[in-house]
DNA sequence: CGGACTTTGTGACCGCGAGAACAAACTCGC
DNA sequence: GCGAGTTTGTTCTCGCGGTCACAAAGTCCG
């Protein structure tokens, strides 16, 4: 219902706090950063629309719709600066200061996770591991002490961390949490497959990998299904060729 | 994605659900899965909705909603037989036989899903790890030796693979996927940070682990936000929580 | 300097999905 | 056999999100 919109006077200090952008629209914007970032790599210093688009994979609409939650960023008949524009998106995500993260759980997936640049780049530090088994403890993975578990609140609070990861076996996810919300952490990542209880106030996000393979299968079974069905019969809405 | 439009099947009502169960149901069916099986395991014969919707964090008319589509599998006055509701779950969703699945990209991430317990259990079964460079060929992940990406092709021919897991660099996942395409496979599990671009019929998930993380953290700067308006006037919406 | 062209920003419309409420149907106790 | 209690399956309504189409606003060229 535009509240926002209001046109408040623009200038460096607006703070016009964008109340409420469409959590869809939050799951794209990281998209749009990337590409833009990709875009600024290759030099490219002003894009359309259009363009954006297609590199994210999404309707063009959709992305004006999307950007115009952020304000009025772009140039009618030009397009959207690159520099700029990605300023902004990293500004409202709040990826221009980095975020702290500690990672609990040190198995395959925790190491993977550990390693990978895409969570140390762009905006995210890991500053600890934690591990529960004695015989991780000391070992050393990407380039960081694997510490006891029992250190999370004291690593917390020392570190300002809101973030924290889970990539823990399920049996064990839900003490994790409870611990995690326990020593002050409002937003978790759970790769472990368990639905997690956490208070109002505290965001989870779940990445369940059988989950999506699952969902792929359930497809790959319709696709086969509807292709024996197309043989039996012979025409039913074809690809029309 | 991949909207399967022209719904036909109007006549036959109750019987023959498989036309068009909504995504959104699809992707809770494994989870409703996955908590009756933990009931299974301890020997619960049967549940109501109720629990079943606390035990899988959903709202219970949401998951009778969810379980109509596929029939009506449930028993009125007393609620659902645990094991019969599984197997009517697994049908639908074509785990009832399992999928080969091949990785490409052995890196810290595709060894962690070779690994990965979950991935192999369920209806799931890795046929095949490959990766493009040598020093990878020859060595043994998992209980599998990794193979040369070129084998591609042959693999999935020989093995009727269907679905291919990505977990190489985001420079590498648009060849990737092009390869398995034009190998045959029809649907995708992505892990690189890349927008893929396929045809028709073949269905992309992706799974951006930096992503997740953007939205946690815009989340968090606005519970940060939040306070500090808090703080500083006190009272002005009324969220009172 | 003005008109044609380009591209953004947004209003309108539509369909999917979430949630509440209720009727149907099954079991159990007497 | 029957009424009371329970739980499913479904209907209705509402809001979010996606898409289309167009006016607003800028650039560019003659």
């Amino acid at each position: 219902m535009t509240a926002r919109s209001t046109n408040t006077g623009e200038g460096s200090g607006a703070q016009d706090p964008h109340r409420d952008i469409p959590e869809a629209t939050v799951a794209r914007l990281p998209v749009y950063l990337r590409v833009l970032t990709s875009l600024a790599e290759r030099n490219i210093a002003s894009c359309s629309s259009e363009e954006l688009a297609a590199a994210a994979g999404v309707n063009s609409a959709k992305l004006r719709k999307d950007l115009s939650y952020l304000g009025s960023y772009g140039t009618r008949g030009v397009g959207y600066d690159v520099d700029y524009l990605s300023y902004q998106i990293a500004r409202e995500i709040g990826v221009t200061h980095d975020w702290p993260v500690i990672i609990v759980g040190i198995g395959n997936l925790g190491q993977a996770l550990a390693n990978f640049s895409g969570f140390s780049s762009r905006g995210f530090r890991t500053v600890a591991l934690l591990d529960a088994a004695e015989q991780m403890q000391g070992r050393t993975v990407a380039g960081l002490e694997v510490r006891p578990f029992a250190d999370l609140a004291e690593i917390v609070a020392a570190e300002q961390v809101s973030i924290g990861v889970i990539s823990v076996p399920a049996t064990a996810a839900q003490d994790v949490a409870d611990a995690m919300v326990e020593a002050g952490i409002s937003s978790i990542l759970n790769f472990a497959p368990a639905v997690l209880n956490v208070p109002p106030g505290v965001d989870v996000r779940k990445v369940d990998l059988s989950i999506e393979l699952q969902i792929l299968a359930y497809h790959e079974s319709r696709k086969a299904a509807e292709a024996d069905e197309t043989v039996d019969n012979g025409s039913e809405e074809g690809i029309t060729a």
